[in-house]
DNA sequence: GCGAGTCTGTAACACTGTTACACCGCCCGC
DNA sequence: GCGGGCGGTGTAACAGTGTTACAGACTCGC
């Protein structure tokens, strides 16, 4: 545990490190050659995850994509899983408010959950991360303030509040993660075509059709969450 | 391409390879050895996944476990990719049928709801793996057909049915994700407590302990997806 | 016996995360 | 001036990963 030097990677609260300092350094070659900050760490591996996706992040393509060695990344960020979560956290704070839209409490709540989605999928590389870490709580506290605001302004209180407001954040990224998924592997074994004949599909000609092609998400999402707030509040949703 | 031999993982048909030959080896010290089948490399696969997870799964370990050497473990299965998939395959298949069960075709809709969750709490990693490989499709054929005959019992037909019952698979396979998740990582940053004090639950107590306590997950599913199918069929399901 | 096919073991390659350690340049105190 | 320390970098290594080329060994059919 003990070393020579403390590295700076400590303390979950101290973000800028040396960036207010704008000191450049000239290399031995005499080229210019600024000093390496925390913050260009996060930007480059958020760049490649961004492109190629988490896996694809190491530590030595972080490196040579910066032009510089492991060992310094591992000075600004710690480890893997350290600059893992400082891109969660980085992303999930410039998400930014979600605004309730519409008139009546129930499209006002739809209209909360389909901002919710577009953020997600905004940042598709993130969902897979904050599932991976188990971050969810913290990224969706923005839309549950939402949710909660609207639940009330329904009439409801209390437990029974609380649990709207889980019901609909659970199947808001339950969604999201299944809908990545499948976009992800659109191959299926076996294809979709032929899982749903005639037979299977209890001669029901256009059931099957509908089973068999991709599902329209945009379609479904919409769908299942009028359902549920409909279930859940008793009252229609209105588009 | 052209090797000497042709492996055998080859021919997603062929399961059986030396299985039913029970011809026994004499290895060179004269000790009783079996010769390996691709059944004893998945069992032990199998085994490692269930005890450790699927990250745990490395061929060295598996092939220590064996007490071979790591390129049996190819010879019988290709590699690690397709170990994998093969695993899910023969788990997704022993998981056998799922019967509805109730009176009206909303509440034999949530008991199969519960049956498929029952299902896929029972085989912890399989979640994560199938999601991982986009084999959800596949998984879910028994559930889905299941679905397909109540939601047709409820009256509805083509492209409406195929509508209510991708809706339902998509809700229970994301509720068991998020839940999943949440078990794997039960310290959230930051604290559920913390987050939800009087201000930001809108003086409502009673909705700020309901969203900072842990969500009773059985609750919870069950009142999302009789919710949802009340607001998919029109009916209120019954217990 | 012998050849072919079926497996197994050795040893390597390329790649991963991580770290011990030497080093360099700057700034601060003296 | 100058020594020391701090901040940061680079070299080189360790252990572990998936994967494969290749040399064998074993069994079976002829």
């Amino acid at each position: 545990m003990s070393s020579q030097a403390s590295s700076p990677e400590r303390g979950a609260g101290g973000s800028a490190r040396r960036e207010a300092d704008g000191s450049a350094r000239r290399a031995a070659d005499g080229s210019a050659k600024r000093a390496l900050t925390r913050g260009d760490v996060l930007d480059a591996a958020a760049a490649i995850v961004k492109e190629q996706g988490p896996r694809a992040l190491t530590m030595r393509k972080l490196a040579a994509e910066l032009g510089t060695a492991v060992t310094s990344i591992y000075w600004h960020v710690g480890n893997r899983e350290e600059l893992l979560d400082a891109l969660v956290e980085r992303t999930v704070a410039d998400l930014g408010e979600i605004r309730a839209q519409g008139r009546s409490p129930a499209t006002r709540i739809v209209s909360v959950t389909r901002a919710l989605r577009a953020q997600l999928r905004g940042h598709p590389h993130l969902v897979a991360m904050v599932h991976e870490r188990g971050l969810t709580e913290r990224m969706f506290q923005p839309a549950t303030q939402a949710l909660v605001h609207e639940v009330h302004a329904a009439g409801l209180r209390g437990t029974q509040a609380a649990e709207v407001v889980r019901s609909l954040l659970f199947q808001v990224v339950g969604f999201v993660l299944v809908e990545r998924n499948r976009e992800r592997a659109p191959v299926q074994y076996p294809g979709d075509e032929s899982l749903w004949d005639e037979a299977t599909a209890e001669h029901d000609p256009a059931l099957a059709k509908g089973l068999a092609a991709p599902p329209d998400p945009e379609r479904l999402f919409l769908l299942s969450v009028r359902a549920m707030v409909e279930g859940l509040l008793g009252t229609r949703p209105r588009a």
